[in-house]
DNA sequence: TACATCTTCTTGTACAGCCAAGTTCAGCTC
DNA sequence: GAGCTGAACTTGGCTGTACAAGAAGATGTA
């Protein structure tokens, strides 16, 4: 489990904290050691981890108040950004085993809600994918993934009862930005069948679009989790609000 | 409008760009000036310019990765962290008109799960507030805060038709971080009354927890909107992620 | 045209130093 | 003991420098 090296300095330091963080040297609530106490423990200098603090700040992991020792925050572990675009990865991650069985799979026109998000022409195609994804065989969440044509190729030839995701990574493409809508719906009939849940039932609706680091859409996806058995956490502050809260206005259907 | 100059150089110019954004005037995809462009132009140094960037990367409203320009990125018009503590302010912010009912104020001993989030010991009091938020006379939510004493003393003194948030602000609280955690619920009897929705239809739930600078709890709330009406948004990316997925398991009601 | 190479630009990482502002704590006073 | 004062400590903000690594565009070649 040793961490790698992440060919910076900053990155070391803050991994190595985190590290003892998680392993309760430093329990919620305790001030961390200063600036520079660390800087001579590391023989680095104080810009340096400052930087590796920030990172801890980013990640909503300690709070950092002028003049004020830093002190870790409670709650629960965080998660990397792999592990949220990944569900098997978040799957392992959390010690349960998932699975997948593939529901339908469709090579067509996009969708105007597909082609926005995906950055697409107008009667672009996209690779359209459904799949159940179950922890320890009981089935969790639908996923409904549009790709691009380019990824949607590489798609086809990867087993669908695995994890994608790991798999394209593995072929190059690299999953580096996410914005993530959140909100409940009731299940569909479709829903309810795949799920095994009554109709109506109240779903976790999770939209995402996932973007490659020169913001090329690489996956549209529309995510349906069992209501109560998902949530999902956000930590947020005065000076680091990645959250919004948006109004749709009432249904129509 | 004119944003106030926060104190701080890197923040004024945090707040102009992020003004331009806003205005137009660098659109989604296109490219921002260099470091070295606005140096010149601020009469900065580079590192203060870099604050500024990654104050902006931290609302993830840009991207940065070495050797290319930053770019826009393109989505939801971001929120400030008051926005979110505040639904009164929130509200506001998406031009509509807040407004709020009394169903039940309550002086009692505080539940586990209250004494735990708030970190009070075993048996303490809390004040639980519950109220059904309004937006231009719907309701859309309701709204189950618990408020440690010091802070409860402070609540009850207040007209709760309006925004209590604000108005503990103004009497000098500073709400700084805060901890979400949203999931999908169906509606109970209670629920269905407050909000005129059918028994068990999907309601979204956002449990919150938000704390001082200091890290202390000022507030447990849990707030249940309907389903479709409102989402929440989160941006993250590889290196700033505050973002996480958890699962609890069926349930055994 | 298509491709490879090289130069330049831009951001990332790290160092050093300075002052300001806020917190903490010991010590003093009442 | 309670409260105030002030020194020491700690983080925030800013400047400057240097080099490394990646991206982007220009140039040259086949």
């Amino acid at each position: 489990m040793t961490a790698p090296d992440n060919a910076s300095l900053y990155r070391s330091i803050a991994d190595e904290l985190k590290a003892a963080i998680r392993a309760g040297v430093y329990a919620p609530g305790a001030r961390l050691p200063s600036e520079s106490e660390l800087a001579d423990q590391y023989d680095a200098s104080r810009g340096t981890i400052r930087q590796a603090f920030a990172a801890l700040v980013a990640d909503g992991v300690i709070s950092s108040r002028r003049g004020a020792r830093r002190t870790v925050l409670g709650g629960p572990r965080l998660q990397s950004f792999a592990d949220l675009v990944s569900f098997s990865r978040w799957a392992r991650s959390v010690g349960e085993e998932p699975s997948g069985r593939v529901a339908r799979l469709e090579h067509r026109a996009a969708t105007l809600v597909e082609a926005e998000q995906l950055a697409l022409a107008e009667g672009a195609n996209v690779y359209h994918l459904t799949r159940v994804r179950m922890l320890d065989g009981r089935p969790v969440m639908i996923e409904r993934t549009a790709y691009p044509e380019p990824v949607g190729e590489l798609v086809v030839g990867i087993d669908p009862s695995g994890s994608i995701t790991e798999r394209l990574e593995e072929l190059g493409l690299i999953f580096a930005d996410a914005e993530h809508t959140i909100d409940a719906v009731p299940a569909t009939a479709e829903d309810a069948r795949l799920l095994a849940v009554r109709s109506r039932a109240p779903l976790l609706r999770e939209r995402r679009r996932t973007t490659d680091p020169s913001g090329v859409p690489l996956e549209w996806s529309e995510d349906r989790y069992l209501g109560q058995e998902v949530a999902f956490t956000v930590r947020n502050s005065v000076n680091r609000n990645a959250l919004s809260r948006w109004h749709s206005g009432p249904e129509v259907s």
